[in-house]
DNA sequence: GACGACTTTTTGACAGAGTCCAAGTTGAGC
DNA sequence: GCTCAACTTGGACTCTGTCAAAAAGTCGTC
């Protein structure tokens, strides 16, 4: 389905400012809002940062796209909706990777208890560190050793 | 075990703020650094906010407190670690409330694919809508029939 | 096509949470 | 008691994100 159409029938208009931010989402996994501006100026020329939050929150309540906010970082946002996916997070380089949901098909959205609550969504964040960092830290470990 | 002690076995010196600050995270289930600096005053007279902000960042680098940070509020702190206890987060109010794993102990740990990285914690959020402000949304939908 | 109601975008100010800095004071632990 | 860590004060600053009012654009209808 074309972008425009997409759009359209999430009901909300059409504009030069809304196709870019939903292709600069698109361009890369996990972006900044940050990210949004720069690529959606690259693309049109000139967008404000106020359009570009109006527009990811009128996707993010439409579905039309995700936001994530891992602890101590900006919010990030996605185009892979629907499918329950989660996120392993590095804690020292913050890099974010897409992983399948370990127990199956969206039943982690089913908590144990759930409280009363209405609950629509159920985020998953797996923290720990990334293979690179790993090997950075084993690095600076043996050099201390050469002191 | 003594306050004391935890402070000391976890290396950091043992002062009145700290303590402070550990009774306050203690007083109640998820507290904003903001009610931390007014509870440690209410205990100790007066406390910087700096040092308030020092000490959480200290305590969450040791283990003695969990930071939390749903979107939209500013970090939540809490004093029971080591449980891999989840949360339930209102949409509407803000509210958050602890639930247990639903998968049983510690199991969410194991991601389906890890790519490599080395995974320490998993956080789940269940976003949703508490019974309060499921009801509140209700009698606003019904007055607004009465137009 | 042109009109007009309604929605979006722009611009710039603003707010909240938290960090950083620096210098001086206090206090913990050996 | 000495030394180093921790605390206070106060302000400047950063980073995300929102508010408000005016200008511009979209889209259904004529």
């Amino acid at each position: 389905m074309a972008a425009h159409e997409l759009l359209r029938d999430h009901g909300v208009h059409v504009t030069a400012q809304r196709l870019a931010v939903l292709r600069a989402v698109s361009s890369r996994p996990h972006c900044t809002a940050e990210n949004i501006v720069e690529t959606a100026k690259d693309e049109i020329g000139t967008i404000s940062r106020q359009s570009v939050y109006d527009t990811l929150n009128t996707f993010v309540e439409k579905g039309l796209v995700r936001r994530i906010q891992p602890t101590g970082s900006p919010a990030l946002y996605e185009d892979r909706v629907g499918d329950n996916h989660h996120h392993l997070i590095c804690r020292d380089c913050g890099r974010v990777v897409d992983v399948d949901c370990s127990v199956g098909a969206m039943p982690c959205l089913q908590a144990a208890n759930d409280n009363g609550f209405e609950i629509d969504e159920a985020e998953v964040a797996y923290w720990g560190r990334c293979p690179e960092c790993k090997t950075s830290t084993l690095e600076k470990t043996a050099s201390n050793h050469n002191h």
